[in-house]
DNA sequence: CCGTGCATGTAATTCGTTACATGATTCC
DNA sequence: GGAATCATGTAACGAATTACATGCACGG
């Protein structure tokens, strides 16, 4: 229990491990920033913090606020933080790249709030290895069947293969980023 | 009813516009291409084709198998042809590209096959368009927020970022191939 | 006659979406 | 006092996943 969490649950752990939150905070996050593309509605993040909640993963926090408004915030358990990182900490796998790349990314952006430069170099490179070793697949499969396919059908397999190629890309010039980084870590300590 | 069919649905409708095939045939389709990520279970297939069905899209074709083995294939009725014909020509809105980019591209890939080079090439524009504007808005927002981001929600933004600077160059190119292909298309007639 | 592949399905569970419901509070 | 916004939820529904169930047929 805690792997198969959804990748909603995880977000919410994410931004819970920055700070405590209540629902709407968590909803508002969700509308404020284009990169998870999740929906804001009250409809998954409520049932969402429930099950959270069952698993022992969060816990609400007993605010008392002299002034009216109802409000009920969350903060994480350690249960909940270890689930977290252990989600964080997970090498990317094949069919994570194929099927849920978002996913990926989205973990990757919660990764330097609670890992060092070094582990976050180590999760883009694996990253990286996976989408080139699966780029060599799809141009495989481009080459072979690639001539008996409509055009509209190659264009949008070509639009995918760019699409990894560009993750790829992106993954090289991170990692000398995130080197340096480490590298600047390493010193402070 | 018909435009909130699940993209497994239209998938379906895609593959049974080409031929009449069994459900059996279907997971094997999508298991073997790569683009579409779909799962090939049974428990997604045969309930998304009782759908179809009951929506009066696909219809069973009794077949004679004299030599033995069960089999019911399904070919599309002209109900169904309007309405993956309609889900073809609708043009991409900026929420699908946020969220659901891989629906359209499946709906490229099915393009050809039903609709002159001249509509996939005003499909392709229309995407880059929706793309290129959202572009604006998220280089936009790394511009004021980017700042206070933690180094790996930078690289995650970026690497979003990218993917959609590399399907904004693949539709340039992709259009030019298409005006080619139009342009032989229009002198053929 | 036995395993592999053909071929179709169901059940339990989980999750997200839309739409609706409710009420309090703050600002004007 | 009325509108906007804070704030939390439920209900109905659609859809996907995993795992299980079934049975025939063909090759060796």
């Amino acid at each position: 229990m805690g792997a198969r969490d959804s990748t909603l649950g995880f977000a919410l752990l994410g931004l819970l491990h920055q700070a405590q939150r209540s629902g709407y905070d968590l909803r508002k996050a969700f509308t404020a920033t284009p990169l998870a593309h999740f929906r804001d509605s009250p409809g998954a993040i409520y049932p969402a913090l429930r099950r959270l909640r069952r698993q022992g993963f969060i816990e609400p926090l007993t605010e008392e606020r002299p002034s009216g408004r109802r409000r009920q915030a969350f903060q994480l358990t350690p249960a909940g933080r270890r689930a977290f990182l252990a989600w964080l900490q997970a090498a990317p796998t094949r069919d994570e790249v194929v099927r849920d790349m978002d996913a990926l990314v989205m973990r990757l952006g919660f990764m330097s709030q609670a890992l060092p430069a070094s582990a976050v170099l180590s999760y883009v490179d694996a990253l990286r290895a996976e989408v080139e070793a699966y780029l060599v697949e799809l141009e495989r499969f481009l080459a072979t069947a690639g001539g008996q396919m409509p055009l509209s059908a190659r264009l949008a397999f070509e639009s995918g293969l760019e699409g990894f190629r560009a993750c790829a890309g992106w993954a090289t010039r991170a990692r000398r980023r995130l080197r340096e980084e480490a590298r600047k870590e390493g010193r402070r300590e």
